[in-house]
DNA sequence: TGTACATCAGTGAACGCGCGTTCACTGATGTAC
DNA sequence: TGTACATCAGTGAACGCGCGTTCACTGATGTAC
């Protein structure tokens, strides 16, 4: 029942964005538009509704994602099954996609509860690069020594403690260094997909999804997450020569 | 007139969002509502006015961001105004800046004209990057020699003629795995803003400024910008010790 | 098996509101002679 | 210096529409005895 309404009400955000009409989904279950009263309490109470359910909809996706790689040592390859199944359900969802990352909807104020819905994706991501130092690889290969060094060196003690809260509440143990450039590449990764879904890579960049593995290709390079075959030094060598 | 029509406007963009109200914006001035027609064809016409403002509005702000750094040598430190001017603009803005980074608006097309104008900013951007390239320095000092060789080698062929394209158009020369990095450089700096000022750092990062700051720092290691006095080998040392 | 009653999903009318856009108009300002 | 006329910024009423929310209600379904 309530589930109906949800399903039809995100049909409109496709075509309405986040000035969602209670109306509009009332006529389209065939309802008058005081009925949806019975389900939900107002319009902004919908909307949180389907707030929650698009962060755990995508941290499902993601976990999913992780999970189907059955070699749990294979880091890499988890980095970017978790990171394209953000994009792809980005770009299958792009209006829910929205809702959670794109500008905030005037005149609304999230409550407390989406807080943890939230960080289901942040710390899916975060796991991985936590497994990869609990499994000993070197925090950032690709970056040179001399910058890995400064990275540690250039925090800020405001920063550091930021760092250092976060670490403690979902990484305990993780060097901050490295979390710092876990959350460079999250960081990145929602950069990548949000300005491809909102359009700015028009003219720009037509391969996208090429474009997207790539980045995130980079990403890992920087996190220090070892190519898939751990056969060929630094070079990478899963598909193909 | 059309000015004073476009700076209430934007005062509505800060509480509305992208609905924003023609009436209202008419109200506002002491006018009725269809006086704004004599200046304005449609409500779309005022909001694609305002698109087209905001970026020459950032572009512009960047522009003399980078030109108030008198020694043109200064990379680094070009790149470090530039980015911050963005992020300053952002805040002192967030709807303007919402209104062009943001969720598309629903039903809104923007027309041709923009494209030019949100192009601003980004070319501002690469322009320190070609500098750097023709001053001779090395292109990403900070990745280690085999993460570079292999970045070259990851670049698929589609990507590569994205990048070529964008190059040739806007900084000829620079080679293609130069600019790749402008652009990661480019989104990371957009994703930055965007997740902070779109809400996804509360509870996460608390010290904003310091944080963008390293990240922009990375970045300019990334892209192999020297640091700011060449004195220290690797390290950076403005700002003490 | 049959009646009495409570539950509760959904109705329909109404509230007060705001919106974009149109159209014929007023009335002040400026120009031409 | 004075009159006649054109320009044009802004008015006010109206169009048809949609919205969120409230409230007393109907009528089917299910439960209790």
């Amino acid at each position: 029942m309530t589930a109906e309404i949800k399903a039809v009400a995100r049909q409109h955000l496709e075509t309405d964005g986040a000035n969602l009409s209670l109306r509009g989904v009332a006529r389209d279950m065939g309802m008058v538009s005081s009925a949806v009263y019975r389900y939900f309490a107002s319009r902004d109470d919908l909307l949180t509704a389907l707030i929650l359910d698009a962060y755990n909809a995508l941290g499902e996706t993601v976990e999913a994602a992780d999970a189907a790689v059955t070699d749990r040592s294979r880091l890499r390859a988890r980095w970017l099954a978790a990171t394209r199944a953000v994009r792809r359900w980005a770009l299958a969802k792009p209006a829910e996609y929205a809702l959670i990352y794109g500008s905030p909807v005037p005149g609304y104020a999230a409550p407390p509860d989406t807080i943890a819905a939230a960080a289901r994706t942040p710390v899916a991501l975060a796991r991985i690069l936590a497994d990869a130092h609990a499994s000993g690889t070197p925090p950032s290969t690709r970056l040179s020594a001399a910058a890995h060094e400064d990275l540690a060196a250039q925090l800020t003690d405001a920063v550091r403690a930021d760092l250092a809260r976060t670490r403690d509440d979902v990484v305990p143990g993780l060097p901050e260094e490295v979390l710092l450039l876990g959350i460079t590449s999250w960081i990145q990764m929602f950069g990548t997909v949000s300005l491809e879904l909102f359009g700015q890579f028009n003219n720009v960049i037509d391969a996208r999804e090429e474009f997207f593995d790539q980045q995130m290709e980079l990403m890992a390079d920087l996190m220090g997450l070892p190519p898939t075959r751990q056969d060929g030094g630094g070079r990478r060598s899963e598909g193909g020569t």
